[in-house]
DNA sequence: CTGAAAGCGCTTACAG
DNA sequence: CTGAAAGCGCTTACAG
């Protein structure tokens, strides 16, 4: 038996079975209230007789839009960003919008193809959770004014005039500091993230602030670590065994140096929280049930993803044209579980 | 200073800076080598100098296609899926193809709306990581030739006539078994993915066949689960302490159902590997600094991702629409780590 | 090897 | 409220 090949059913086609023109159509499809409520009975039925399904690559064309937004991303790997982006497409995928994913970080991909595939790939908005792309496109002047929105989300842009949404950095490494030293703590050391980057200098910041605020004392020797990564704070832990004086509590700028660290000294002997209290930042699902459990700061994952992409449609549509640069600090929460205790036991 | 607003140049700006016409330009973009060489030398000339970018809009109309594919993963969050995926983008990417990435588990998404998608979408092809899609797709008769190319990855359909890029999740099974009894163990469980599923069905088949060869017991209140997730793990745990005779080892369908496990153990006083070993399935980034590191089964995520693209993409140009459906088995490594010891210590 | 022309499937000012 | 027509920016048979 032979399957009849049908036609995909074009806004001709179901222009006919309503018995109007395709511009009705098209008007029903995007301004039904322009079209008077019979015709408007008509063709929606035609359309669901016809199977009609629009073909975006026509209307984008049509528009000058592209119909897509691309979303850069340091580090596809990292478990951190998967709620960020699950809440970034659930919000597009409401408009009709794609999603297209780019890993700033790839072996092969240099900085500059990072703004050769943004031109390309002509998207209508440009999300990054990269704070170090900026560098890139202001270098090249002019190369803004001929690019689509950008939203920074979780990371932004250290020079200042691009809309961001972002966790209150510093409150968390503020929250987390006043929690080890309601815990007795009095010598706190930190692990960072990479140099430069404005997390690694919002969380610092934080952290510093409270120690001064306690009156704690604070040793440049207690500043390890250097890369969100695990095996950052696995090298920290070395780090920390061999120093003549030991901080009591380590907040740590990831839950993932914090899994590190905690890893590396378990295979030394050293066991938290017995032997050294730890906190991370971020909360991702395996925080919870790491051993120990781990005392974390919590971002809303989703929620700023969400935030991000509303704020990216605002852009797009021309309602956020004016003035200064929105800038949404979306709170963070303590989380306390078993990797934080009481100093001395 | 104003900034001259320069109009995005096309194709016909292009020609006319080359002295030549827009087919020609299209066609040293497409097909060079049916052009002359100064005419092309011109046109690569004038292509630079105008900073000429194609609208991909334009050309996926003309060609009657849509410059994406969609990828389905049935969550997002699973940190298995995020190599897999880097994958597949890396290897479209040099493709000039999109990937749109869908969460077929999204709370608010039934199923019907994943087909619904998928023909809205209009993809240039489809690449599911969710098993569980073409049951939608086969009920609703018609639909299959209606849709692009579709490639199953990781899992796939248990009907059986689409392609496929999996691991050789039988022989992982039967490799992870034949490990632990190596260590001396003779009463092994199985903490199972979600029932019905490929991949739950072939570990278990892998697991089995290989506690028949070894002659070992097989008990039916020794397979536990339901869930790939951490938490089916974590349930797992309090029912195998509540068993009347425990096995001394566990293998685990996923690393999350053994971090779930280790974690609500080690809660209980129950310690991996002193009382108990346990392997995973996987090799998830964090299997190698969990406490203590997990013994796993690697499967090769990446590799996975690129060979699936790589499959679709032989379909989507036709190159291999011949005979029977291609299924790719990748081979799978016993990775030994701190979670498994020998049995009687 | 190259150009003129048609057409991919839409949307939207314009006119009525 | 509705239709005819133009046009978005490409590609590709067709003719030369």
């Amino acid at each position: 038996m032979r399957m009849a090949k049908t036609a995909i059913p074009k806004i001709k086609d179901v222009a006919r079975v309503a018995g109007v023109s395709a511009a009705t159509v098209s008007r029903v499809l995007n301004h039904p209230e322009t079209v008077a409520e019979p015709t408007r009975q008509a063709v929606l039925e035609a359309t669901r007789r016809t199977g009609y399904r629009i073909n975006l690559a026509a209307r984008n064309l049509r528009r000058r839009r592209t119909g897509s937004i691309v979303v850069l991303v340091p580090n596809l790997g990292n478990p951190f960003f998967s709620a960020i982006l699950a809440g970034i497409e659930m919000t597009f995928a409401r408009h009709g919008l794609n999603v297209v994913v780019f890993d700033t970080q790839q072996p092969d991909v240099p900085p500059e193809l990072v703004l050769e595939y943004l031109h390309n790939s002509r998207s209508d908005g440009i999300i990054s959770l990269d704070g170090g792309i900026p560098e890139t496109l202001l270098k090249n002047s002019g190369a803004r004014s001929s690019l689509p929105p950008i939203i920074f989300a979780c990371e932004w842009d250290a020079n200042g005039d691009y809309p961001s949404v972002r966790a209150d950095n510093f409150e968390g490494a503020r929250m987390a500091v006043r929690h080890l030293a309601a815990l007795g703590h009095r010598k706190i050391g930190h692990l960072q993230g990479p140099p430069g980057n404005v997390l690694t200098e919002a969380r610092r910041a934080g952290m510093t602030a409270a120690i001064c605020e306690l009156g704690l004392e604070l040793r440049r020797e207690w500043f390890l670590g250097g890369s969100f990564a695990l095996e950052s704070g696995a090298r920290a832990a070395i780090e920390w065994i061999d120093l003549k004086e030991r901080p009591s509590a380590l907040f740590c700028a990831s839950d993932q140096i914090a899994f590190g660290l905690i890893s590396e000294l378990h295979r030394n002997g050293v066991y938290v929280p017995r032997d050294l209290s730890v906190i991370g930042f971020d909360d991702i699902d395996i925080a919870s049930r790491f051993i120990p459990p781990l005392t974390t700061i919590r971002q809303p994952r989703t929620q700023l993803g969400a935030a991000a992409a509303e704020l990216l449609l605002d852009h797009i549509e021309g309602r956020r044209d004016t003035g200064e640069p929105v800038r949404e600090i979306l709170p963070v929460e303590l989380v306390v579980r078993g990797s934080t205790a009481q100093w001395p036991q």
